[in-house]
DNA sequence: TAAAGTAGTTAATTTTATTAACCAAATAAT
DNA sequence: ATTATTTGGTTAATAAAATTAACTACTTTA
């Protein structure tokens, strides 16, 4: 009934950003410090360990003569976003 | 849509407190400690930040004369139990 | 009465998360 | 045209949180 969080999930920064990547599919880094109001600093790093995690794919290039980061979730980040809400809803009695 | 989730709760250890009080009512140190499998230091300082934030009350008894610690859930920890459920519904993408 | 067990607490350490400082390039002001 | 400011980030330093390890106090067993 209690399964084990998923520690890289069960972070609400990185949740949030999982979030919104779960339903956008694609996002600016820009757009996800706006939304997630965290600073340019934390959603790097919380980025980067996603990144290594394999959940998200981080995409450099740019845009205007300006550094443009696209964010993408990946199939075994989607995987794991669906564990992680099956998982909490035994912690949170939801059915 | 996305609300701050209390740091309080949105900790695995503290969580799963939360989740076996919230039906229990009342638990004992030990049962606590075997359910969560948390280590008795872990529990200990969990539990007692729970008790500082007003969400369990903790009371200390004997019985065969040992020490008999009971946790009971508060009713300000079931508001924030739920509105914890509450908020993290919307990460979570749940209705 | 010494060893081992119960039921915890507190101090020390490790791990995480957040902030503050920095970098590189672009644009705007003087 | 070189100084200041802004954009879009990264990395290093710090603060906060969680976990473990060590300790307390008492009890039971040998």
């Amino acid at each position: 009934m209690l399964n084990e969080l998923d520690p890289l999930l069960h972070s609400q920064l990185r949740l949030s950003i999982m979030s919104l990547l779960v339903s956008l599919e694609e996002a600016e880094f820009v757009y996800l410090k706006e939304k997630t109001k965290a600073s340019a600093g934390n959603l790097s790093l919380q980025l980067d360990k996603l990144k290594e995690a394999g959940y998200v794919e981080v995409i450099k290039t740019f845009k205007n003569n300006y550094p443009l980061t696209k964010c993408k979730i990946t199939k075994k980040g989607i995987k794991a976003f669906e564990k992680y809400i099956n998982d909490i809803k035994g912690y949170l009695h939801l059915e």
